[in-house]
DNA sequence: TAAATTTTTTAAAACGTTTTAATAAACCAA
DNA sequence: TTGGTTTATTAAAACGTTTTAAAAAATTTA
């Protein structure tokens, strides 16, 4: 197990020859003589020389490394549905820029703020790309704010931060707009719990589109709920049970989307003559349903590579040109929005 | 951006004594004074001092670090349904042990092999967890069986190798034997590519069960397919096509099974009644089919988690109990089997 | 008080690089 | 030859730690 690696010292030896020598040949430098260099290099492939990174980080005050820290919480990174694209997207601009990425989650009894504070100065990480435990938490302030290389994914108040976030906002405006332009009426929105900003924007998204059609905003159309199935689930039978009149829900995401549907045909309606349904978040199961599920989509592998190309520029003291970035959405017309049947 | 950090150095100033006095009370050394320390640990917390790693890792000679090496393939970790799970199971050890997680994509114009043992002898991890590119590739070999600290995370012919796997075998042997008792008496299988492991596994523990009630294999009950739902779905076509009797089905994952479910439905027979159906590996649709689908499930987490302890026991010289480790599955037993009714 | 012992502190080396500034070697012109 | 250039090589410092062995200071013993 305790293996020897070859180091520059040990080329060094064999060609007799400086180490200064052997890195500047290892390095590419003109200076030295082309016939060293050669046989330096002769030397090295036969030792089968790696680089020791570390040595090289401790020299350069750099790591070449960048780290996606997230809480330790229980919904923390790995319980989003999309995290596994985020880190798709990220790994796509790490490996193309030669950079490592390091998966950094915060030991629960340390205090988040500590923990993030931690990675970057223990120097393990150039910078790192913050997935925010919940929206609520605003102690990571004086670590964001810092000049530490941050990019934060979501939303933050003061301009100078660096993030990437999804245009919940629009997606909801689009999906809402979608409904009104087929026709529907009476739009319901199954919104998720209103403390969360993600469920305050989509809202909001909704209000607008209203808005635009002057339509009245009606709050006995809005349910809040959970983002479970089972809470979709019940919200169209609570419709029922109030004797609602609607002919289309727009919900907070796919899961609850989906329930209301099940809910809605077990009731004997028709999906989408009589209910027109558009779901949030475009999960695989949405394309499976009976009838499939109109929604909207994001590209969790855009955030990512976006992140990681603006973190990448901050390593590298360039002007990021837009320093918050909302990453476009996409409506995915499918057929439990009626609109095929036009 | 560019940060000056506090060292050692910088503590041993102000407190007006060494360096080395510093790092010793900083370890906790007995030797040193308890005045002398009691004030070199109030000075480095009003430094905010914070241990710069790189230059620790590089005394040390170890990384205090693990990697995840997957290559980058189209069909790659990412696309896995249970990578993050994985993920998950590696994190939550590493996190009680104090180590970090480098996720490393090998770069594709790199030869695999080359990229695993870089990412091992740059010394930026002190061992890996390998996660194959597909069964067929064994020119890991050299890298897999050296003396490297590797945990590889699938069957391995070489019994010195440490290995953590799924019981493919043993889950479909349980699959099938739970159809047989429920006395189905023709069951297909619906298998995956019979070029991987994971179809011929899942096909040979389909024969055992059947062997051990007895049963003759009847090959016209196998059907190959390539684990898309498409192809689940034609598969129960064809075997309507062909006139094949049979009573139940067992397929190779979860995607066939619910496909096939779909065409049997669409055929005018009932699921269970007609046609018993068992998946493998208990995607979270199964739980939303109607009826819901009886399935195989095995840990992915879990497999994570011993495949991190295994590595870390590797890294602190400790002998590996056993080498070769299979984590077991469990048979999830919902509607679509019929064994519920009885 | 001197010597012996114990406690406390520190200088220096080591880990493997890169880079700067100095030196050495080679070449050229007079 | 001498001096001046250019080209090639290298010693040494630096990055931030930890640890060992030695030194210094304090305490005890004779």
């Amino acid at each position: 197990m305790s293996k020897e690696y070859t180091r520059l010292k040990d080329i060094a030896k064999i060609a007799d020859v400086s180490i200064a020598t052997v890195s500047l040949s290892l390095a590419g430098d003109p200076r030295v003589n082309i016939n060293t260099k050669k046989n330096i290099l002769e030397v090295a492939r036969s030792l089968k020389y790696v680089p020791n990174e570390i040595g090289r980080s401790l020299r350069a005050k750099k790591a070449e490394t960048i780290a996606l820290v997230f809480p330790n919480t229980p919904h923390n990174a790995f319980s989003h549905p999309y995290f596994v694209h985020l880190l798709e997207g990220i790994t796509e601009v790490l490996v193309q820029n030669s950079l490592q990425l390091l998966l950094s989650t915060s030991p629960t009894e340390m205090d988040e703020t500590m923990a993030y504070e931690q990675i970057l100065r223990n120097r393990r990480a150039d910078g790192i790309i913050l997935w925010p435990a919940s929206i609520k938490d605003r102690n990571i302030l004086n670590i964001i704010e810092s000049a530490f290389p941050v990019v934060y994914l979501g939303k933050w108040p003061n301009e100078e931060v660096i993030t990437v976030t999804r245009d919940d906002l629009g997606g909801a405006y689009v999906a809402t707009k979608h409904l009104l332009n087929s026709g529907r009426k009476r739009i319901v929105h199954i919104s998720g719990p209103l403390e969360y900003q993600v469920s305050i924007d989509r809202l909001e998204g909704y209000k607008r589109a209203l808005a635009e059609h002057n339509m009245l905003y009606d709050s006995s159309l809005i349910i809040e709920k959970d983002f479970t199935m089972e809470a979709g689930y019940d919200a169209a039978i609570q419709l029922d049970h109030h004797k609602v009149e609607y002919d289309a829900i727009f919900a907070g995401n796919d899961l609850m989307a989906i329930g209301a549907m099940k809910s809605i045909q077990k009731l004997g309606k028709s999906i989408p003559k009589d209910v027109a349904v558009v779901g949030y978040d475009n999960i695989e199961m949405a394309n499976l349903m009976d009838p499939t599920l109109t929604t909207i989509h994001h590209s969790m592998r855009q955030i990512g590579t976006v992140a990681a190309e603006k973190l990448i520029s901050m390593l590298n003291f360039k002007k990021i040109v837009e320093k918050q970035t909302t990453v476009p959405m996409r409506l995915i017309i499918r057929d439990s929005c009626g609109a095929r049947e036009i």
